[in-house]
DNA sequence: ATATTTTACGCAATCGATTGCAATTTTTAT
DNA sequence: ATAAAAATTGCAATCGATTGCGTAAAATAT
């Protein structure tokens, strides 16, 4: 499989008793060559299935034209859109994606980091791993010279670009919403808090309740319910309390919020009439339980494509250093059956 | 952002009073080298913060360690969780994985598939476009010495390693479970024709009835309803016949599946007792609907680590051309509540 | 027809790492 | 102590494409 001589340019001038240069010259439409022997070049490479040898290419310009993502895991919705939207806006323009999963593990996301500076990709656009503590490895990125692009879940503390989403105004009307129709006893699942966007969206809750003057209640407050059993788990407990909850209010994700809705069901608790449930990033499935699921969608796709964009923005910057910005997308609330209380 | 000057072996060499050659060896756990040199090089190398030039690297050892990956979308569950699969093996044994969609275009696949054999991929994995209607590309793959995997949708005539599903025999088992079930006038919605998984989801379709003895209906044959809203559509011609189903098998995608059934509720047709329904692909949602949605399980991830392993197994082969493999994989029957008629 | 400008092409170095071969040093055997 | 074997290291070519500089040839101006 792997004696295939491949034609290179030198192949070409060879055939046609002339110097590489020209031939690299005419298949990057340089202006120094004549227009005949450019499209007598063309027409031999052509004949020969000549492939340009990118590594090659890449090494001498001193870029690879490739930007690296890093996420916790593709097949996540949420980041499976995001990177659907990147490919779209780099691909246009040339640029390939590497593509790595942390797997929500710090030292595998440091290795992926790594993995791709030694590709010498001109970008890294990542999501931190839930168990993140440090960040060292983000600033050798750019210590390497290299973009460095954060999304969604972001280490606020590095100055970089970052486009994100608003995530405590997105769950500060949320559950404005749920009080507005008349919830009282919120709950309120939430997400490691050692991820800034799960702090955010708990800011947003408390602050959503101290401008509708409900008290906070602790007990209502669970810590790390983001998987449908975790949801499911949080549920049953808070249903047993004494004076349970009225609403429920799934920060992390939709999945935490199935597993609410499921828990609710098996109590034959009415929703949404006795239980308010809202959960967060809009998957597709939201639409279709019964109820269906009041959600936040995010914007996942476009997100990708604003990074992609910010990208081709920043590396006509000649600057050593690109000035930190935050691109803040604001999601939006979608309002569907499980919240409708006095619908 | 692009002054940055990274450290190379040379400067590493040049701080010891050494040739590039030994640092090269050292880094790269030669034998040929004294210990205490090693050490010292990999200590300094470490303190100049150096990473090896893959570009480079690459270019001299004439492979890239890089998988190049082709589906028509990144964010389609299926190709993700395919996708994770390969990752999660090839990233390993120390391969990365190049990403691109075709957009299920034949000329964006092309366009691709071009980009990855000038990046001088070492294997390309593709499943190819829904409107794909010549594979000189593919050819073109091989043609140019890089191992080519086929999965899903898969290219015949093209002799190639091949990862599939067995799509025949788990649409005649579905259909099978459906007549069992007592199900009499069983509808089929198919996908293109073109593409070879629907072409045998028809034919296992057929086989079902034929062996069955169940007479075939060519009005309850609809063709190319492979979208929720397609379905749907498909569904209400269908429910208005003279003579409707009893049973749809919307054998294009759990979506369509859905479509179904939101339409047999708005018709207020119940689910299973007057109207059968199985999807295709077993989506997470399947389980949620009410009634929850019998489907097949196609293990995708686990294809997508079967393709890696797939990989890892051929490369050692040095014979110019591989011979061809195909390595079928069966998919599971999931029985839900939308097929339990006598349930 | 001669001088000047343009155009087209070749030469050779370069990007950074790897590797076969040769040269040198160290180790082991006699 | 000397010869032979083994271990280290250096030299220089190589992977394929790009590009600054120089020169020859063609086109234009005088």
């Amino acid at each position: 499989m792997k004696k295939v001589k491949r034609t290179t340019i030198y192949d070409i001038a060879a055939k046609l008793g002339i110097t590489a240069s020209s031939v690299s010259r005419a298949l990057n439409n340089s202006s120094q060559v004549n227009e005949k022997t450019r499209e007598l070049i063309i027409k031999t490479a052509d004949e020969l299935n000549y492939k340009r040898n990118t590594l090659a290419s890449n090494l001498r310009k001193g870029h690879s034209k490739t930007i690296g993502v890093v996420v916790p895991r593709i097949n996540q919705n949420f980041f499976a859109n995001v990177i659907a939207g990147i490919e779209e806006t780099t691909y246009q323009k040339g640029y390939n994606l590497i593509i790595c999963q942390s797997g929500e593990v710090h030292d595998k996301e440091i290795q992926c980091v790594n993995t791709l500076i030694n590709q010498h990709v001109d970008c890294i656009v990542i999501s931190v791993s839930a168990d993140s503590y440090d960040y060292q490895h983000l600033q050798n990125v750019l210590d390497h010279g290299i973009q460095l692009i954060q999304f969604d879940r972001v280490a606020e503390e590095l100055e970089t670009l970052k486009v994100i989403n608003d995530n405590e105004q997105a769950s500060f009307e949320a559950v404005s919403h749920l009080i507005e129709n008349g919830y009282k006893r919120i709950a309120l699942l939430e997400g490691p808090q050692n991820l800034n966007i799960f702090r955010q969206r708990k800011t947003g809750y408390l602050r959503a309740l101290e401008t509708h003057k409900v008290a906070v209640i602790d007990e209502l407050v669970v810590e790390n319910a983001w998987t449908k059993e975790l949801g499911a788990e949080a549920t049953r407990k808070l249903l047993n309390l004494p004076q349970p909850p009225d609403a429920i209010f799934a920060s992390t994700s939709d999945f935490s919020a199935l597993g609410v809705l499921e828990v609710a069901n098996a109590m034959k608790i009415q929703v949404p009439s006795e239980l308010g449930i809202c959960g967060y990033s809009n998957e597709a499935f939201t639409e279709i339980t019964s109820p269906s699921i009041t959600s936040i969608d995010q914007f996942s796709v476009y997100m990708g494509k604003t990074i992609g964009n910010l990208f081709f923005q920043e590396i006509g910057n000649t600057e050593v250093s690109v000035k930190p910005k935050i691109i803040s997308i604001k999601p939006e609330l979608i309002i569907r059956g499980s919240t409708a209380k006095k619908g």
